[in-house]
Formats: C-alpha cells, sequence, structure tokens
DNA sequence: TAGAAATAGGATAAAACTATCCGAATAATT
DNA sequence: AATTATTCGGATAGTTTTATCCTATTTCTA
C-alpha cells in the first residue's frame, strides 16, 4: 500500500512528535533505532520531510529533528504520505490508466473510488498528534 | 495500489472473459494490443493467472486463452489480485510492522484496518462477468 | 509429415526502490 | 581554535519489479 520509505516516514513522525512535545530533539540514531529502520536510508527520507517543512532539523552538536509542538496536531497523515509518495494514491487509476477520468473510466472505476476516497479522507482526517497519543499511552507500537 | 502485473492481469482477464462469452479465444498478442501492455510481460502474467486455473491456454495454432464462460461470474477479483499480488494487501499492517496484530497494533492500526477491509470486501463482491459487461456496453474503458 | 502459429519457460536487461558509504558542512563544547 | 557530534548530499550497491529476447514445445493445417 505505501513505500517502505512512506512507512519509515509516518513512524520517524510519530516519534519525533512524542519527543517534541516534550521539548527533546531526537537523533537520527535514536529514531532508526526506535523505529527498526535503516539508519542511512531514514536519512534521506528525513531529509525529504525536512524539505516539505513537515520536520525540522539541525545540524551539528545536539542537533538533531524535531516538530513545533504547537503544529503537531495539525499535521495530517496525508502530508507526510504525499510528500513521500506523491498523490497518485489519492488520485490514480486503479488500473494504471493515464488518468482516472468519470468520463473515460475503467471497469472498476466507482468500485475503486470508494476505496480510494476513504482511504483519502482518512489519511486528511487523522493528525499525528492522536497517533503520537497512542504510543505514549502504550496502546501502540512502532516497532515489532 | 496494485502492482503493474496485477493492473495488466486483471484488464487481461477482463478482456479475455468477454470474448469467451462468444467462444472465441484470444491470442497474447491481441490481448496486450487491447490493453495496452508489453507483450512478453504480459505472458508471463498470463501463464501465472493460467497456473491457478484462473483462465485457460492452449498451445500452438489456433491457441489462445480462454475462461469458462459459465464460471465468469464466479471469479472474484479478489482471486486475480490474490494469485497476482499475494495477500499482503488484505493481511499486512499499513505501517510494515512483522504483522498486523490486535494485540500488538501500530498506530494506525484502527483507520488502516477498515480500509483495507473496505477494500477486501470490495475485491471479493466484484466478479469479471460486471466488470466484462461494462466494457461490452460502453461505459468502461481497458485503456487511454 | 512438414510447416506455420501459438504458448512455455529460461536467460538477460532496464528501471525503480531500498540500502549503504563517505566526505562536506555545521554547530556546540572544551 | 580545535575537537566532537551531528545532519547533508553525492556516489555507489543490492534487491525487486518491470520488460525483453530467444529457444523449446505444442497444436493445427495443408
Ligand atoms: S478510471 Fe480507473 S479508477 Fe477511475
Ligand atoms: S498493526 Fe498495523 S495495520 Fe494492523
Amino acid at each position: 500500500m505505501f513505500s517502505k520509505a512512506c512507512e519509515y516516514g509516518i513512524k520517524a513522525s510519530i516519534f519525533i512528535a512524542l519527543n517534541s512535545y516534550e521539548n527533546k530533539r531526537v537523533s537520527l540514531k535514536a529514531i532508526a533505532k526506535e523505529i527498526n529502520s535503516p539508519e542511512a536510508f531514514t536519512a534521506k527520507i528525513l531529509q525529504d520531510l525536512a524539505r516539505h517543512n513537515i520536520i525540522n532539523s539541525t545540524k551539528g552538536a545536539h542537533g538533531g529533528f524535531e516538530i513545533d509542538k504547537y503544529a503537531i496536531s495539525s499535521i495530517k497523515l496525508s502530508q507526510i504520505v504525499n510528500a513521500i509518495d506523491g498523490d497518485s494514491i489519492y488520485k490514480g487509476c486503479g488500473l494504471g490508466l493515464h488518468t482516472c477520468d468519470e468520463e473515460h473510466p475503467c471497469p472498476v472505476h466507482d468500485k475503486f473510488k470508494a476505496v480510494r476516497d476513504e482511504l483519502k479522507h482518512m489519511l486528511e482526517s487523522t493528525n499525528l498528534e492522536e497517533l503520537a497519543l497512542d504510543i505514549k499511552s502504550g496502546v501502540a507500537f512502532l516497532k515489532t
């Protein structure tokens, strides 16, 4: 469904958010360890999220990643997915036609669109804060 | 959402079904042309579908692919997707945890599962016949 | 029975995705 | 100012997915 990069990106964002509530910056190393992801690959994804202004990065000693704590509740899952995987999951045709077009639909258009729209709605209505709180309260987990 | 292989497999199956209603076998070449897919790659996918007994293939002159016309309405989209892409789309964790487990959920588990289950239901309740009829009646298309 | 028309299947290549390595740049600490 | 800790970014490598090529095998037809 999502690429590995996107999975790592979502998990990393949740972990960064969690720490940002306590005004703690987290290092790449700590993130990769927490979400069980390859360090160098995760670095690329974090750079990408930083370029999209979803997270902030600070270089040098005591550097690391953080998110404005007052922005966490307004960051939607869709922003992260969109930054990493693009918008084909929201807009693309389920059977790979060049565009998903009501006027020229593929055979699964109506049925697929319903599912795709529900996914879109889910991603657009879920924010980082609620996900972070589920980790904090221990009802959800970031790794096996 | 689906792999290219799966997209081609679904489209090819629909086209084969359409022709099978008229007792016509279709060749790889005709299929690839109709669904706008690379011939040799499509051949691999058709072999796969044949091994899964979703379509029948006949070698030699006048050979080609067909589907038992009385079975078309009982072939579900889920069978095709499952044969080509496997079952991770139904069962896998949205954030890539080793298994999707209610007892050890990832942060998006509840929300993701709802979407995944709707997709599953859609695929399991859609059969080849209805898709083929939409092509026949001209309300849907197999290529751009 | 020879030839033509197909699919089957193995080998290979190209592209995309995932992952690693290393030096450059930056910022805090000593 | 030197050292250390850290991200950035370019180069490279490995893996999976997508795509191509060629030969073998099968079946129909003449
Ligand atoms: S045209 Fe295929 S999903 Fe809309
Ligand atoms: S545990 Fe992640 S979707 Fe169920």
